[in-house]
DNA sequence: AAGGGTGCCAACCGCCAAATC
DNA sequence: CGATTTGGCGGTTGGCACCCT
């Protein structure tokens, strides 16, 4: 038999999601965690497939996510994750916690594809241009998987060089060292995350955008939108929602910085420690609910059990696994190569 | 100013493994 | 144990915004 049939073959609608369903999804995550994805369209009663919801959660509204520009760094590990496990994007941005496997993927292929081909024509001079158009020496890229094909153990000293990263504590978060990426007891999620925004202006309206939503959590998500945010929603579907004026994009991108507020320090369970955040956040909120801390527990429990292994492990998972997958015929070498000494520079 | 080309990115598609009945 | 659903992943696409001529 199987399980029942799901109701989301009905009237499934596609394209950008509006303002509105985003404030649905969000109050219902807040209220029930993420995750149990089949029962999102059916209990909000939004017309989106359950794959869409979850999608639109992981990749834009969960908290934490940082958009915009890559920074050098940031660039690098992209570059250095991919040479070493191929196209496995998720477990790439598992290394990068503020950004999306999509992003990441975006990113690679718009940006980093084309850096990597232009490195290859230039070849013979080792320089590059980076994004600020100054010139710096790029000696790692092309060079590094070049010798990691040709010879286990030039790779093995070339996967060194690679890791051996510059160092530079003052320009690397705190989160993104992996003995603390999964790990926010101390510090909300976007405390830290500088963040070029340009609504810092309008943050008295996120925070009573948010302070009534806590206050009001029945109420309809219209109403509170319309109220607080004053954004034109008509008819709402995913076309309107997509020909909005530039006032409501601006109104939009508001909504949007309110919805990564540390109100709703959820994070992708699966991936890092959402109890932590959840706790965090919620214990410094008087509205926070019997149900909320029901659920904190429930989530903390399912973590520890299941999902916050030690990084290093995962590290060697990640690393094993990528060089097997990708790297099949060199791998024993690879393997018995310690990743937690080569990356001790890298992180 | 207009029209075509290009870049970017959110969202979709299809596949697969795991979970469930 | 097989059928079915769900969740996750990587690849791809559609449409908007920007740039160039």
């Amino acid at each position: 038999m199987g399980r029942p049939p799901c109701f989301e073959k009905y009237g499934i609608k596609k394209g950008p999601w509006t303002p509105e369903e985003d404030i649905i999804l969000v109050s219902y995550i807040q209220q029930h965690g993420p995750g149990n994805w089949r029962s999102v369209p059916t209990n909000t009663g939004l017309m989106r497939c359950s794959k869409s919801c979850r999608l639109r959660w992981t990749n834009y509204l969960r908290p934490g996510i940082k958009r915009g520009n890559f920074t050098d760094h940031e660039e690098k590990m992209i570059l250095h994750l991919q040479a070493l496990l191929g196209n496995r994007w998720a477990a790439i941005a598992s290394y990068l916690p503020q950004r999306t496997d999509n992003d990441i993927k975006n990113y690679w292929n718009t940006h980093l594809k084309k850096k990597m081909n232009n490195n290859q024509s230039n070849d013979n001079n080792h320089e590059d241009v980076d994004s600020e158009g100054k010139t710096r020496s790029q000696p790692l890229k092309g060079q590094w998987e070049r010798r990691l094909q040709t010879d286990i153990q030039m790779a093995k000293q070339a996967l060194s060089e690679a890791l051996s990263l510059p160092q530079n504590p003052t320009t690397f978060p705190q989160e993104m060292k992996p003995s603390s990426s999964f790990s926010h007891e101390n510090h909300p999620p976007n405390a830290h995350i500088n963040i070029p925004s340009p609504y810092a202006s309008s943050y008295e309206n996120i925070s009573r955008l948010m302070e009534n939503w806590m206050k009001s959590p029945n109420s309809s998500a219209e109403t509170i939108f319309s109220n607080n945010m004053q954004v034109t929603t008509g008819g709402s579907s995913s076309s309107e929602g997509a020909q909005s004026t530039t006032q409501d994009h601006h109104h939009y991108h508001l909504h949007r910085q309110a919805l990564d507020s540390d109100l709703f320090s959820f994070n992708n369970s699966t991936k890092s420690d959402s109890a932590s955040r959840f706790r965090s956040t919620h214990e410094e909120n008087d509205s926070l609910t019997k149900e909320g801390l029901d659920l904190f527990h429930q989530e903390k429990r399912k973590i520890n059990m299941e999902t916050h292994v030690p990084l290093t492990l995962l590290e060697k998972w990640l690393f094993e696994d990528g060089v097997t997958t990708t790297h099949h015929e060199c791998n024993e070498d690879l393997i018995n190569m310690s990743l937690e000494e080569s990356t001790s520079d890298f992180f």
